[in-house]
DNA sequence: TCAAAGTACTAAACCGGTATACCACTGGTC
DNA sequence: GACCAGTGGTATACCGGTTTAGTACTTTGA
């Protein structure tokens, strides 16, 4: 018997059927050693006490945490704004949970913090592997998970990455798609607002902007980085709107820049679209907040956080790290690009 | 030695000192039982090996997982939007975080998932409490919780609950200000929109909101019921809009409901603020993403995971638990309530 | 001067699983 | 009838910490 309140062990089945914890083991585990009859027994009494394995006895046991670690950087003012992470976030832990898994989460303001809390996770073995986000040039994070031999996946980066598994895309035709759309409404004066130039992705995109603006009309863009705050997106676009030639499109690198220009369009001195056509990379539900509406480019963020983690546990599985590309990215096409 | 690439352990620590794992413990955990000279040659010894405790070893012995679970139930397609559920997993990581522990999350479409995962997390040892949620009237998950005995925190109560820990706040003065501030400005006609009735939160603002009404106008107002989902924001104000006499003032159960109105003021027929006074329960940054911005009743949640936070650690110490009240809201006038 | 108390440890059990070595018994085989 | 393989277990070590019981040595007090 087992005193209420006190969650039954192995040891208990053990008992109650009168075996060892060893035989206990093998059955619960579906391995060779004991008799169908012996297996069925035990398998009845811990159904019957309500047996459910301690995740930190076997744990402790494997040398495996069970858990996998994102540490997500960015100030705590656009945290619930940016639609990204929470979805982020959403996706990975439903396909950990359905491997058994859990996330393990950091939030902090400060980018440079993350190797540290990467140490601690590791030496503190709370972790077996982890989730990397918004690569930046150089990324010191890239040296600290391999030198400490952290199992990890890159999501969105520009392409492989030596020892780690990576979810790479390709933004080059997406990019040319939107060119092509808004070429395709008669603009020829199309320029980008992107993300600061420290992270991988954004200089990428603007390097293959660039490319795609040059193939189609020969010249070179104006393209402005710029951080996630709503006042420096509004002055990004207001020098550009001051060109002697301003740009009658925009493409920004996020929904919620995008939207923050609709917003305050009227404050910009522009009618959208009639006088400046917005198109937005990532889509959600912001999109849909503003009039016009905005169009944008979407992409399927639960998938690539389900290719992230099925390549992540295989790595673990295996020992080599793997490669998948990310999800396309759609146009949906609003009122912020319409004829 | 420590081969390369193996994680030090208390046992590599005392082989070095040459004393027992017994000793070195004592000597880390700052417990007498170690003369001052051995206790600073083993933490000499930890520090050159770079040792860290092991949470997974430390929580066998402990019986205690060092986690705290909260599940996030939301329908995919909003979690992204609504800022809430970031903020309070950022803050409520935060304030773990500071206290060595880590928030173990997982995130459902279904409501009547929550204590079955709470059952599991529970019999599985992955957590020592629990941070719940919108509560719904009957919430089953209070007697799941109650029924297993999980030290439980609930965030947001109307009011105390036997055996939980509760961060209650009663939204009444609140009300009244907003009531206040839109008679202020000639409003004498003012509707509320509400979340569905089955949460406890809004069937309580609901009541608090007529009682209000009537102190000042003498009336029972006109409220609706809806769930948060554009479409039927728009539906349930157009309806209370269709009524021979409109209300010239909504307020809304949050930011997102009040943004979504105001971006789509013009297809429901109406101008912001002439036409229709918009007030937002929840401030985030979206209230500035439209035009014109909407005044919003602003709380810390972060102040408020941290509350929960720390009384549910204080419950797992002492094992009784603590009631507290959630952080007063402050408005923020904006252009949807101007005069 | 000798018992009592304190100090600084060691040895070993324990938390709840997993994994390995070994043992008893059965049945088939040459 | 001895040898072998296979079956169904038992006993035990192990993961990396914490904790308790026990012990050798020193200090204190009457």
């Amino acid at each position: 018997m087992v005193e209420p309140g006190r969650r039954p062990t192995i040891a208990d089945i053990a008992r109650e059927v009168g075996v060892t914890k060893g035989a206990v083991s093998f059955a619960l585990n579906g391995r060779p050693g004991v008799s169908a009859d012996t297996r069925a027994r035990i398998l009845a009494a811990a159904e019957r006490l309500g047996w459910r394995p301690s995740t930190v006895a076997r744990s402790l046991s494997n040398l495996r945490s069970g858990s996998v670690g994102l540490v997500v950087t960015r100030p705590r003012s656009l945290l619930g704004v940016e639609p990204f992470y929470m979805r982020l976030i959403a996706g990975l832990e439903r396909a950990l949970h359905a491997d058994g898994r859990s996330l393990l989460l950091a939030v902090t303001d400060h980018p440079g913090d993350a190797a540290e809390i990467y140490r601690a996770w590791w030496s503190e073995r709370r972790v077996d592997g982890l989730v990397l986000t918004d690569l930046r040039t150089d990324d010191p994070r890239l040296a600290a998970v391999t030198d400490l031999g952290i199992p990890t996946v890159a999501l969105g980066a520009p392409g492989p990455l030596p020892g780690l598994s990576t979810v790479t895309g390709d933004d080059g035709p997406t990019l040319r798609a939107a060119l092509d759309h808004l070429a395709g409404l008669g603009h020829h004066r199309i320029a980008r607002v992107s993300g600061p130039a420290g992270f991988a992705h954004a200089a990428r995109r603007h390097a293959e902007f660039a490319a795609a603006h040059r193939t189609l009309f020969g010249t070179d863009p104006r393209q402005a980085h710029t951080r996630y705050v709503a006042d420096q997106v509004l002055a990004a676009t207001r020098e550009l709107l001051d060109d002697p030639e301003p740009p009658t499109a925009v493409v920004y690198d996020s929904d919620l820049m995008a939207v923050t220009v609709v917003g305050s369009a009227a404050e910009l001195g522009v009618r959208v679209p009639a006088d400046l056509a917005v198109l937005a990379w990532d889509d959600s539900p912001l999109c849909e907040l503003v009039r016009p509406r905005v169009s944008a480019f979407a992409h399927d963020v639960d998938a690539d956080g389900a290719t992230a983690v099925s390549l992540l546990i295989e790595q673990l599985r295996t020992g080599t790290p793997g490669h998948a590309e990310l999800s396309p990215r759609t146009l949906t096409v609003r009122g912020s690009t319409a004829g």
